[in-house]
DNA sequence: TCAGGATCTGACCGATCGGTCAGGCATGCT
DNA sequence: AGCATGCCTGACCGATCGGTCAGATCCTGA
């Protein structure tokens, strides 16, 4: 019955990234995940040390890509930072489709969770990037619609290529985007 | 101790729409929020069928003026339909702030309750009017991420004025459509 | 005055949650 | 052969969930 270890982990991790994309963190229960791997709840919480742990893990590599966004948004202003932001989450987003699902509605209480501290910070930066760091009410308002919208809307294009999804949600943003001031 | 009915009904139905809002529905439970109302939870249940009654009570005032909105859309066809859905959409969402905060990612879960049996047929009609009842991709996904991103945005937006925020929404659709093939 | 309905409550229920623990069972090293 | 180690499990734990119920208390009208 005993599988090699990295085997029984990565199903694990997978089966979690399916559930927890449909009914949410919160409505994923571990017996729900040890069902679908096919092992029992005991055996989720000897490869992970709790359910936290798992969705940490779950969630690294998308945020190891928006710290690296967050990176290259610094010194940037204006429209160059519009235009870096667009892309970066746009790409961002399509890449992590899935892992972001994750996240639907759950987002505030899941950030107070210790592994996910600094998000809150880099996603109002990202807004703010956005925003092209005005302060005007409408600029922001449309930065915090698009970034919204899109986390919460690119789960259900599963059917949609990557690069077309990528093309339609840039060309989205870039006409949504509220201009900043002509220097 | 005992008060008039509409008195405690009426406090325990604003003390769920706040606890709700901040916390989503799941994530509020029935004892939260006879602690916040000052009353037993025997109480809450002694006015409202069960938690569900207590949302669709909750709800309803939100979820007729979307179904005035649908209303209104039958029959209308690309420019005309899309201006319709705009104007209507942005009104109930600022109007409705606080409710649509509720449904924070639980949207598809709670449409399984009976009680909210029709409104996805009505957000999909909603979608597809704001596309201008286009097939093309593009269209299709902005639509999507503007309903999905209002939505889940303007909870934020408490200290708006409710004029300001939807003269600032209005103009971001308006931005943000895909225009239809001129005919 | 008193019966009866409306309002409210503490105690309780079964179900489910995340998490713990002792032990079973293979495998591989000495 | 004997032992340690990694993998896995059933049984169990306390907490919390939505919901039930019998009864206490209050108000009102006959």
């Amino acid at each position: 019955m005993a599988r090699a270890v990295s085997e029984t982990h990565g199903e694990i991790l997978a089966a979690a990234a399916r559930r927890f994309a449909v009914t949410g963190y919160r409505g994923t229960s571990l017996q729900d995940i040890a069902r679908e791997v096919g092992c029992s709840k005991a055996t989720v919480l000897y490869h992970f040390a709790n359910k936290e742990a798992l969705l940490a893990e779950l969630m690294a590599p998308a945020i190891g890509v928006l710290r690296d966004l967050d990176d290259q948004l610094t010194g940037k202003t204006g429209a160059a930072a519009q235009e870096v932001a667009a892309q970066g989450f746009v790409d961002l987003a399509v890449r992590f489709r899935r892992e972001i699902a994750v996240l639907r509605g759950e987002f505030p209480e899941l950030l107070c969770q210790p592994a996910f501290a600094h998000i809150q910070q880099i996603s109002d930066r990202l807004r703010d990037a956005l925003a092209g760091h005005s302060d005007r009410p409408g600029a922001r308002i449309a930065a915090l619609v698009l970034l919204a919208g899109i986390s919460e809307a690119c789960a259900e294009f599963a059917d949609i290529p990557d690069d077309e999804l990528r093309a339609a949600l840039l060309a989205l943003v870039r006409r949504a985007v509220e201009p900043v001031d002509a220097p």
